[in-house]
DNA sequence: ACCGCACCCTGAGCGC
DNA sequence: TGCGCTCAGGGTGCGG
C-alpha cells in the first residue's frame, strides 16, 4: 500500500491536527507485534506530551514529541492514519459496503482494526490509525534513543542521484529492480513506483543492477523523482486500502502507466504489458520499451 | 556481506 | 452459497 507518496500525504494532511498541540488521550488494541512498544508504555508515555513536529523518513513518519522523544509510525501494507471526520467507503468493510445507498457519506466508527486512537487536547477531530493486517507499527523512542530501522535506511528517494545508484549498483548481485526496493539503498520506493519509475526510464526491472549503465541510472533518479513528485501532487495512489487522512483518494491511480495493467496496450507502442515476478514481487513492463 | 525465502496477518476475488 | 486457493502496494530475520 502506501510507498513514499502516500506517506508524504498522509503526512502533510494529518499534521494540521497533531502538531502544535498535547496528546489528551489514547485508545488502543490489544498487544501485538504492531505494538513494538506495549499499548500500556506507550500510554504512559505519549499522554500529556506535546507534539512539536512530523517527519517523513522514507516509509516512516516521525512525530517529534516535546523533550526530544519520538514517534514511530509507520503503515505497513494496509495502514490508514486519518481524521474521525473522515468520510471514505474505502474505511469500510465490503459488506458494510454493500450496503450502502449510492450517495452515502458513511461516517468510519472505530472497529477491532483501529488499533490506535488519539484524542488530542482542544476542539480538533480525533486522529485514527487503522490496519487490518497488522503490518504497520507504532514505536516510542525516548529523548536519544537510537533506532536501528531508521538508522539503515539510505537516501530519500526524492534525493536520490543516478551517480549514487549506479555506484550502489556495482557492488550488488540483484535486480535493478530490487535495489529500488531496498530501503537502505532508496528510502520510499515500493512496488508500483519502482514498476512506474523502471517503465518511464526505459529499463527492465529483472536487468542485472550491475549491468545498468551510468546513463540508464540518471534516467531511473529522474523518472523516481518526476514519478514520486507527480503522485503527490495528485495526492498519492488509492489502489486497494489507501485513503488520505481527510478520507479523500488520491489521483494517481490513473495515470499508472504499467503497474496493474497486465495484458492491457503499453501506452507507447501499444503492446501488451507483461507481469512477472522479480525480486519475490509482482513486476510490470513493457517488452518492447524497456530493455 | 549478500541473497533468497518464510513469515507476520486479514480480506478480496476467483474457479469450482 | 460456500469452500479452498491465490494474491496483495512492507519489512524483518533466518539459514545458506
Amino acid at each position: 500500500m502506501p510507498e513514499l507518496p502516500e506517506v508524504e500525504t498522509t503526512r502533510r494532511r494529518i499534521a494540521p491536527f497533531l502538531v502544535g498541540k498535547r496528546v489528551e488521550e489514547i485508545v488502543t488494541t490489544g498487544p501485538s507485534y504492531f505494538f513494538l512498544t506495549s499499548p500500556a508504555a506507550l500510554r504512559r508515555s505519549l499522554v500529556g506530551r506535546r507534539i512539536e513536529s512530523l517527519d517523513r523518513a522514507g516509509k516512516y513518519l516521525v512525530a517529534g514529541l516535546d523533550r526530544g522523544a519520538r514517534l514511530l509510525l509507520h503503515l505497513g501494507m494496509t495502514g490508514q492514519l486519518f481524521s474521525s471526520e473522515a468520510t471514505s467507503v474505502r474505511l469500510l468493510s465490503a459488506t458494510a459496503r454493500a450496503s450502502l445507498p449510492p450517495e452515502a457519506q458513511p461516517r468510519f466508527e472505530p472497529d477491532e482494526h483501529t488499533h490506535l486512537q488519539i484524542t488530542m487536547e482542544g476542539e480538533g477531530p480525533k486522529v485514527f490509525f487503522r490496519d487490518v493486517r497488522k503490518f504497520g507499527k507504532v514505536q516510542w523512542l525516548a529523548s536519544g534513543e537510537e533506532n536501528a530501522r531508521l538508522d539503515r535506511l539510505g537516501t530519500d528517494a526524492l534525493e536520490l542521484t543516478g551517480e549514487e545508484l549506479f555506484r550502489a549498483n556495482r557492488r550488488r548481485r540483484v535486480t535493478i529492480k530490487g535495489m529500488l526496493l531496498d530501503q537502505s539503498v532508496t528510502a520510499g520506493v515500493g512496488n508500483i513506483y519502482a514498476d512506474e519509475a523502471l517503465f518511464i526510464a526505459g529499463v527492465r526491472p529483472g536487468r542485472a543492477a550491475q549491468r545498468v549503465t551510468r546513463r540508464e541510472c540518471e534516467a531511473i533518479a529522474l523518472a523516481l523523482h518526476r514519478v514520486l513528485g507527480r503522485s503527490i501532487e495528485t495526492g498519492g495512489s488509492s489502489i486497494s486500502d489507501y485513503v488520505a487522512p481527510d478520507g479523500s483518494d488520491g489521483g494517481y491511480q490513473d495515470e499508472r502507466k504499467v503497474y496493474g495493467r497486465r495484458g492491457e496496450a503499453c501506452l507507447e507502442c501499444g503492446d501488451a504489458i507483461k507481469r512477472r515476478i522479480i525480486a519475490q514481487r509482482s513486476s510490470h513492463y513493457c517488452a518492447r520499451c524497456q530493455r
